[in-house]
RNA sequence: AGGACUAUAGCUCAGUUGGUUAGAGCGCAUCCUUGACAUGGAUGAGGUCGGCAGUUCGAAUCUGCCUAGUCCUACCA
């Protein structure tokens, strides 16, 4: 083996082999048990989150092929509609100055799948570097042929069904993208903005109650009032009742409106007057549509103000004749233009009261970062409530279970609200609305043109499809069973579907988690027509956050790609990727310092083991994930330690007779140790991994490999396999533990570092007498209980106290650790004795003894530094070694610590009440810590007596 | 406004049903190139568990209030 640890040099070649050989797949045998894999945007590159949620699930995967389950692991992507139309639309705009409307929609289409072939490996490239053992076969992307006739036939399905209707209503429209958005893609942020107090003159000679002749309203968005429909103020507010019913005469626009009362109306907020545009504002929207108001719609698609406005009766049919008129001067402006304009004209008028600063949330598009313009339009709608009723049941009743539990609650409050969702998108990347059109405006849903006429008997009238496509979250929310080949019903769905467990970050629960159970339910049902949960359990993963708790961004330049990580990158190039391609320049000079700042010297590369461990031991249950290069580098460190031990047992068994072909083997109590600790190691990790605490599980390896099998085990062989005495059975018996447990713990481990444990499998695996062709498709270690060896255990806990004892008082007392030391054992027992004849040569090596020596009661002992195994004493006789006041002092600081434990003891023994009250086992337990720190501290004041009488 | 979550060593975090001398990794201090490993080894220092009350024989753990921070949901024009 290669002396130090490469991870670069072992990780690709295993994935190939793996891939190449099929062990992905599918086995066939044993019970089900599968995971999709949340789609990654095909155009994308995997990020932090994915690199954790990947990892979590690779263990999950391999954990559960190793138990000889039937495990599939459904991989795929999906197209991102507006992500991936805007990137490409920004390229195809800097690489041949072209719009994609200067394309035309099939030309646009070509440069998005030549884009996605161009781009689409870099995914699968990073989850092949990740290692993730999924199922490459079946992979998926949501714009495959197949898949697309999923997506179809569950609109169709939905829409037969009446939960998918079409509808004029206000939606979120965004004015650079021009396309409807969901709520959930909408982000309120709170900015600063202005109250403008605006004059109403009232119609008809009107009288305020304090005599004016007109009302203030109060808005954040003036150039609305050119669609303004309604003055409302609230029903009870005694300044205004008289005054419900009457009209408005609308400054600018020549219009007369209601003055209306609804309590929605809050009288203590601005005037306790309200303007209500129902075309332009969704509560606005919902009291026109109480008050019968008409709707008057004044933005184009540009949220620029139209040349005439378009006027909907409260049913959304349009009022072919109207007055609503808009001034030719405000025609063709943007919003903000428009509202500068009208503000001017206001005040010129005399009509502007006043205007304040004013805090408010601005709703704006996440992708486009433009304010949303609420607009009329034309879309289409899956009606959420009956879905959500029979997903919300499925969580209570537990088919479906969150890990951990609390995110239930999330689920609920947001799954008992829920709104209509906004399927409809207007973009050309994504699935095209099944829906077809005739000259009248009908509408036909169906499979295709054809099939529409067919089932409509349309003969051969024109027909046109929808432009629009669906939102992507539509297509995603069928992932679980699109993926496996629905609509045909097909052996792996019989097989795989429900799948076991989701693992996502909460981000996305109404996104896409929520919508999925609605989705799979509604269209997926068991033989006994009960729906089908799409996944039993939802493993929700915390978010990545950078070393300050900031989420990773591109814009904040804090992003971590997981293959800098894997292969090192210097620090001018993580500042050329960091800064390069930025939507916001100016912020590069920052960007630079702070990165040239947290990592001076760039990343070095720590492997895929390494990191996947790292993300691993982070997966806790919180809700941030602080990503610490620490950590990963402490890991990286274990890596190292787990190879240079392999090196140890191949430089010590190699070519030697490890007992794998039978032959008289015996044991130390180093051996069966260690035996007994792997079985422990074994239950912690298999209990962790089943609860989803990969941290636990990545603790109870490390602190195993490392805190016993190397630190300790290895060590303890030592004597053993350097001893030219030693029987032909006690090094048979050590070689083939020192194999054995490291074979254990390869494959114990395997599951979250896949490519070292294989590497050093292969090595190993003559020597245990395995001749499998992968470690991946071993059988994961069991806990045996008849393995499990106290009396073993109890014992080197005593050989440890001798050797700590020795080692603490050289380190201590400044005696160089290469200079053997005489040793004696005082005021033991027969037991003590007994396990120090037969563990001496571990003592004197790992202690560095020159001697032993027993001394019976009564031999008299030289003057000596004391440590303490129980009640025994042990002895390092001071002559030529050790300054008196040295030992002095030592002893007062454990006399210290003994003397505070002893008054916390006889406080709580003291306590009545504690001795009545508690369980007898517990009071037995201080007693006998009581009892034990007095003997010690008698025993270490009888040695500073000692010393200090010198 | 409502709700959730977090607060433990200098840093990043564990701590299961209340009974531990409160742990780990990193960092720090002293020492060590002994034949797996300096990406290492030995020893050690370091925490009144955010604050205040309460329940209890006993609280990092349960309850209430407070403080600080994060997030979600809904928003008053």
């Amino acid at each position: 083996m290669e002396k130090t640890y490469n991870p670069h040099a072992i990780e690709q070649q295993w994935y190939q082999h793996w891939e190449a050989n099929g062990y992905f797949t599918p086995s066939g045998e044993g019970t089900p048990y599968s995971i999709v894999i949340p789609p990654p945007n095909v155009t994308g590159s995997l990020h932090m989150g994915h690199a954790l949620q990947d990892s979590i699930m690779d263990a999950l995967i391999r954990l559960k092929r190793m138990q000889q389950h039937d495990t599939l692991w459904q991989v795929g992507t999906d197209h991102a509609g507006i992500a991936t139309q805007m990137l490409v639309e920004r390229k195809v705009q800097a690489e041949e100055g072209l719009t994609r409307h200067d394309l035309g929609r099939d030309k646009f289409l070509d440069r998005v799948w030549e884009w996605k072939e161009e781009s689409g490996g870099n995914i699968t490239r990073q989850l092949r570097r990740l290692g993730a053992s999924v199922d490459w076969d079946r992979e998926r992307f949501t714009m495959d042929d197949g898949f697309y006739k999923g997506v179809q036939e569950v609109f169709i399905r939905l829409y037969d069904d009446g939960l998918i209707y079409r509808g004029k209503r206000l939606v979120n429209w965004d004015p650079k993208l021009h396309t409807a958005i969901s709520d959930l893609e909408v982000i309120s942020e709170d900015e600063a903005g202005h109250l403008w107090h605006m004059r109403y003159p009232l119609a008809e000679g009107e009288k305020t109650a304090d005599g004016k002749d007109y009302l203030v309203v109060a808005t954040t968005r003036p150039e609305t009032m050119l669609g303004d429909a309604a003055v409302a103020v609230h029903p009870e507010d005694e300044r205004y009742q008289h005054l419900i019913g009457k009209f408005i005469d609308m400054p600018i626009v020549d219009r007369r409106i209601p003055i209306i009362a609804d309590d929605y109306v809050d009288p203590e907020f601005g005037t306790g007057c309200v303007k209500i545009t129902p075309a332009h504002d969704f509560n606005d929207y919902a009291m026109g549509q109480r008050h019968s108001l008409t709707m008057i719609n004044i933005f184009d698609k540009n949220a620029a103000i139209l040349v005439e406005p378009e006027v909907y009766n409260t049913d959304g049919k349009p009022v072919e004749v109207h007055a609503e008129c808009i001034p030719q001067a405000y025609q063709g402006m943007d919003r903000y233009v428009a509202r500068d304009a009208i503000v001017n004209d206001l005040t010129s008028a005399g009509l502007l009261e006043k205007i304040e600063d004013h805090a408010l949330k601005a709703p704006r598009g996440d992708r486009s970062g433009l304010v949303i313009e609420p607009l009329l339009t034309d879309q289409w709608f899956v009606s959420t409530k009956p879905l959500a009723e029979p997903a919300i049941a499925a969580v209570e009743d537990g088919r479906i279970e969150f890990v951990p539990k609390q995110w239930e609650n999330t689920y609920f409050s947001w799954m008992r609200d829920i709104q209509d969702w906004c399927i409809s998108r207007q973009l050309w990347w994504g699935h095209r609305i099944p829906a077809w059109y005739d000259d009248e405006g009908n509408f036909y849903v169906g499979r295709s043109e054809e099939d529409v006429r067919e089932k409509h008997k349309l003969g051969d009238i024109n027909l046109r499809q929808d432009d629009d496509v669906l939102d992507t979250w539509f297509s995603s929310g069928l992932w679980t069973f699109g993926t496996m080949g629905w609509p045909d019903m097909t052996e792996a769905l019989k097989k795989y579907h429900p799948t076991d467990v989701l693992v996502t970050g909460f981000d996305i629960i109404f996104f896409w988690v929520a919508r999925m159970i609605m989705m799979t339910m509604h269209i997926m049902k068991h033989e006994d027509g009960s729906a089908q949960v799409p996944f039993k359990t939802i493993y929700v993963t915390g978010l990545i956050r950078d070393e300050n708790g900031d989420k990773m961004s591109k814009s904040k330049g804090n992003v971590l790609d997981p293959l800098d990580l894997i292969d090192g990158i210097s620090i001018d190039d993580l500042v050329t990727k960091r800064t390069g391609n930025m939507m916001q320049p100016q912020l590069a000079k920052k960007i630079e310092k702070q990165t040239r700042k947290h990592f001076p010297d760039g990343m070095a590369a720590y492997g895929t083991d390494a990191l996947r461990f790292t993300l691993c031991s982070l997966a806790s249950t919180g809700r941030d994930i602080k990503f610490d290069l620490g950590r990963i580098e402490g890991n990286r460190n274990f890596c190292n330690k787990i190879w240079n031990a392999a090196s140890y047992v191949l430089m010590n068994c190699e070519d030697q007779d490890c007992g794998q072909k039978g032959g008289e083997v015996e044991l130390t109590l180093a051996d069966k140790w260690i035996v007994s600790r792997l079985q422990q190691a074994e239950k912690k990790v298999l209990t962790a991994m089943d609860s989803y605490r990969f941290d636990h599980a990545a603790e109870a390896l490390y602190s195993f490999i490392w805190n016993e099998y190397c630190a300790w085990y290895l060590e303890l062989s030592k004597p053993v396999l350097w001893d030219d005495n030693a029987s032909e059975a006690q090094l048979r018996g050590t070689r083939r533990t020192l194999v054995r447990v490291l074979e254990a713990s390869l494959r114990l481990a395997h599951p979250l570092m896949p490519y070292i444990t294989e590497e050093i499998w292969q090595k190993i695996k003559p020597l245990v007498g395995k001749d499998g062709d992968s470690i991946m498709l071993e059988p994961y270690p069991e806990f045996e209980a008849d393995k499990v060896d106290a009396q073993a255990e109890a014992d080197l806990d005593w050989v440890r106290g001798v050797i700590e004892g020795v080692r603490n008082i050289r380190g201590e007392m400044g005696i160089s650790p290469a200079k053997p030391i005489p040793l004696l054992f005082s005021k033991g027992q027969a037991a003590d004795q007994a396990i120090l004849d037969a563990n001496s040569q571990f003592l004197i090596k790992l202690a560095k003894l020159e001697s032993v020596t027993w001394l019976e009661a009564g031999d008299e002992a030289p003057l000596s530094a004391t440590a303490l195994v129980g009640e025994m004493e042990v002895l390092v006789p001071m002559a030529g070694l050790i300054d008196k006041d040295a030992e002095l002092a030592r002893l007062q600081k454990e006399l210290a610590k003994l003397d505070g434990e002893m008054k916390r003891l006889n406080g709580k023994l003291g306590n009545a009440k504690f001795v009545d009250n508690a369980p007898e086992a517990v009071v037995v337990k201080e007693r006998a810590k009581l009892a034990e720190a007095e003997a010690a501290a008698n025993t270490l004041r009888q040695q500073v007596a000692k010393i200090e009488s010198i």
